[in-house]
DNA sequence: ATTTCATTCGAAAGCCCTTTGAACGAACGA
DNA sequence: TCGTTCGTTCAAAGGGCTTTCGAATGAAAT
């Protein structure tokens, strides 16, 4: 059952019945109804690609999937694409998904993308701080929005989570608790989260008057077995931290395992904070502390970014911050009294 | 730069043009390579929407993600859309994502996505035994590709790990260790998977010669929360279990939680393996043994199989179970010595 | 009675590609 | 030499929808 079939069969043109059943004004109430009513009877529904192809729109939206290092991918991405996946969906937009390894397949990828015009924007996810993602749609017109943002910043949509208010947060309470040597296990330096995680936690420590210790600020990728290595680096240091901010929950968990593996009681010996607050968070050994964003109802907001830009709203307008929140739970704890530390 | 205008700039036809770039065989060597130099200068790609429409093919596969009623689905469904989306990606083929919650929502999602021929095929995870999913798409006429078998079994393609015999054999392992009193903490009894890992589970036990108690089987939904109140169900029993098996290890590593919250030592007092090899599984206290199926080479072999169907081949002949493997680790041991169970 | 205008509908022109059927010269065999 | 085959190319017919432009209609305004 096509448009034409439909519209002979009610001896109407295929405009009108068209235009019925897009919602447009100009046709007659009753005849409407009759369309509606016949192409729920009939089982018509329009054919995707014909729309396309006549509209000029793909009417999806895409989104490239990083290729995960180890097996199991990070969780993250799952639940902002459901954010996504969800608003998209009330709107009668598809979610185009692609997987690919960082580096050339990935923007290759976002190319194909555009260039067949398979889709009529992109979110990319978590922004490199020069991203060649976003310099690549810029320069190919293409529109799109990010969850995070970049250095330098360039006017596109995005919005991002202040993970450098959170992280000077979660600082600032641990120097609260009486913690000196603060470690922080970042994520790796493209990514620009780890810019922000980082001022975050060097903003808290010079308020605080503790000077930087470089060697107390290590980069590893952003997976358990990483966040273990990391860790152990770190434990192993002549004048090793009582306590140790992470970028992600998969790396507090590694580095929990690691300073339990060591004979280290968390949080008595060290204490441990994590981001993202994964299902799996309250169940560590003991509960992780971590930093929450609400990463569903951000892929949610994301996707109405897009259709914002997509109705031609600008990207400046369209640049938002949200907070996230320190979840406290058993991970963190005062400083251990320590017997050397002199001076 | 759309085909008319390449071919025109080229003066050579339409036709030729898109045989050219099509790789089809009647095109002179040299011609060839002109129109792909030309292509490749000008920046030209064809329009994905106008190939849909002429050939009559959506060029995507559809899926629809469940709505996790907490917060971050299963990584499981991630690690399979990498799967699926790496290799449909060398195929140029779109992966379409829609999430949706179970029920009315759900079936709408995929009515809608082969209704209006938004995509080519479809790929079911986790079916139920009884799948209404599985019967819509069948009566539609939709071609589709499934993990995970149904009851009664319909002749549609699927692939499908043996969690029947796995549950078998960790179940085996455990009544070797001595346990007599073995729980399963099931999922849903909707879904196959359930009916799978119980039957290995009950052949297992009856094998041993030992009866099954019914208050050992409970269900919950496959989360860490409802993983730990089952176990903590299990373990406020008259006669409480030596070993747990879980359905996955959300479940098993919210009973390791509740059981070490109780006082219990793991593995001295109770075992517990779990089921799908998390990254996390390693990390637990202590480090969680579970069965591992390979999930991203799963969501390749599955969008293999639906090329193979979309390529016309019978969907008898795509029916395949893979096996899943042990993986020991510290959460299960031998069968504490009991004070109480009198013959 | 004439003009104006809003309402409702239709014819037809795309959108950009794939694919069929046919044409054309060159090479071939008889 | 003539028909045949092969290799190469093209013109044209869709594919099913949206959208522009125009026309018909009847009511309201003059």
């Amino acid at each position: 059952m096509n448009l034409r079939e439909l519209s002979r069969h009610l001896g109407l043109s295929q405009t009108t019945v068209s235009r019925a059943l897009g919602g447009y004004p100009e046709v007659n109430h009753r005849t409407r109804e009759r369309v509606v009513e016949a192409a729920r009877a009939l089982g018509y529904s329009p054919n995707r690609s014909a729309r396309r192809l006549a509209s000029g729109k793909a009417g999806a939206i895409g989104m490239v999937l990083p290729l995960p290092a180890g097996h199991f991918a990070d969780p993250f991405f799952l639940e902002l694409m459901i954010g996504i996946g969800e608003r998209l969906e009330s709107e009668d937009l598809d979610l185009v998904v692609t997987a690919a390894a960082a580096g050339e397949a990935e923007i290759a990828a976002y190319r194909r993308l555009v260039g067949e015009r398979r889709v009529d924007a992109l979110i990319v996810a978590r922004t490199r701080s020069a991203d060649p993602r976003l310099t690549m749609l810029r320069e190919a017109g293409a529109a799109f929005v990010a969850l995070g943002r970049s250095d330098p910043p360039l006017d596109y949509a995005y919005l991002d989570v202040d993970a450098e208010n959170a992280f000077a947060e979660a600082c600032a309470a641990l120097v609260g608790l009486g913690h000196r040597r603060i470690a922080l296990i970042n994520a790796p330096a493209e990514l620009h989260l780890a810019r922000l995680r980082r001022r975050g936690y060097a903003d808290a420590l010079a308020a605080a008057g503790i000077a930087a210790d470089p060697a107390l600020v290590v980069e590893a990728d952003m997976t358990e077995a990483d966040g273990a290595r990391a860790a152990e680096a770190l434990r192993r240091l002549a004048d090793p931290p009582t306590a140790v901010l992470t970028a992600n929950d998969p790396m507090a968990i590694g580095a929990l395992r690691a300073f339990k593996g060591a004979g280290l009681r968390v949080p008595d010996d060290v204490s441990v904070i994590g981001y993202d607050d994964l299902p799996v968070a309250p169940l560590t050994e003991p509960p992780l502390t971590t930093l929450r964003q609400p990463v569903r109802e951000a892929g949610s907001r994301l996707a109405e970014m897009v259709l914002a830009r997509l109705a031609g709203e600008a990207a400046e307008a369209l640049q938002e911050i949200w907070p996230a929140r320190l979840v406290p739970r058993g991970s963190h704890g005062p400083a251990p009294a320590r017997a050397a530390a002199p001076g």
